[in-house]
DNA sequence: AACGTATATGTACGTTTGTACAGTGCAAAC
DNA sequence: GTTTGCACTGTACAAACGTACATATACGTT
């Protein structure tokens, strides 16, 4: 909690994940060597070998950390939204904003928050890192449809979740500029309207 | 006529491309090198070099061809489907049995698709494929909702499109062996029922 | 049979890679 | 003042890499 008052003296090591995981998006996993990371980070060559095993660990290393990034940001965002009485526009203004940064600044952060996905899906080291990341996301969502008072909450969490996920990587590819106002707000829309009515099966 | 030695009935070319996209998913990006897949496509060094002008071609081109290999196996499933008067039932029964595959057997056709579209944040050559991918999607689902008489079927096959994506790329990292029926089919019935009612803003 | 061309392959070369490791500096311990 | 221990770094090297290219083979044309 308490930050420290010195800006400078930040380990090397998490500074050297951070420029991996960087790499990662920006250029691709294929980048992640050795001698890009140390020059990027600004460090000799033998710094990356001192404080990982090999190139393998220092890549998962580097995911692992930020995908716990994400989560734990993702947590402390939501202690922004006090909301004793939730409207369903405040929801959706909140959700919104919380995703507007991820395809404009933060785009590159969603690309290794993607990667790091797909990452998952061959090395069982990163199995448990992707699974909290959803947990986090469907605890959120679903104490979003329960303070709504939506009659299934546990579903429609999934089901917007995915939606989240999907429209992210819909963007991953193929950025539309218009894509918050035309599709995300209107889909949101749609999604929390039905959800307090509950209709379906 | 094949004089004595003509097993090989398919083009050298494509082969190399399909073994590429198979160690895309299953080893990562990284494993692409012009030895590795020789080796596994069982064909001399050489012929990597006689194919492709570089590394880089040659996995560009396999994610450009698995790409749109996929659309065209959507456009050809989607023609079992006649389907003059479509039941809901139906055609939520036609997408689960569309989905269930990649989710068993073709687990690895779907980690190359979504790596494909992560590279394609990076690599603008892959912007195009992806595009005809997510069109390809929503004029199935758009169609799929039109012939259903939804109200607004074009935002629906949107915010479908974004749901299974969404579903798929959870499961993997976390394949979930009941997520079937679990969570699929109960999604799938709550969305058609929602649009044909049409409620929502 | 002789030739020409497109297809295909084995080898070799210069670079980049991961990683080991001997060495350096430096602050605390003695 | 010497020793010790540890954080750190520069260098070296074998292995793997992308790629060029000379050579070989197959086959239609003449």
């Amino acid at each position: 909690m308490g930050r420290r008052r010195r800006p400078r003296p930040r380990p090397r090591r998490e500074h050297l994940l951070e420029v991996t995981i960087e790499l990662v998006a920006r250029e691709g996993i294929d980048a992640v060597t050795h001698r890009r990371v140390a020059e990027l980070a600004r460090v000799p060559l033998g710094s990356t070998t001192y404080y990982f095993a090999s190139r393998e660990e220092m890549l998962v290393e580097a995911l692992k950390t930020f995908g716990r990034q994400e989560v734990a940001a993702l947590q402390e965002r939501l202690a922004e939204l006090p909301a004793r009485r939730p409207s369903r526009k405040r929801y959706i203004d909140g959700l919104v904003d919380f995703l507007a940064p991820q395809l404009g600044d933060d785009h590159w952060r969603t690309v290794a928050q993607y990667t790091l996905l797909c990452e998952a899906a061959r090395r069982p080291e990163l199995e448990l890192v992707a699974r909290e990341w959803n947990q986090a996301w469907w605890a959120v969502l679903e104490e979003l449809f329960r303070a709504l008072r939506a009659p299934d909450p546990v579903l429609e969490a999934r089901m917007l979740l995915a939606m989240l996920d999907g429209f992210l990587v819909e963007q991953l590819a193929a950025p539309d500029p218009d894509f918050l106002a035309a599709v995300l707000r209107p889909a949101l829309r749609r999604v929390f309207t039905r959800a307090l009515t509950g209709s379906g099966s």
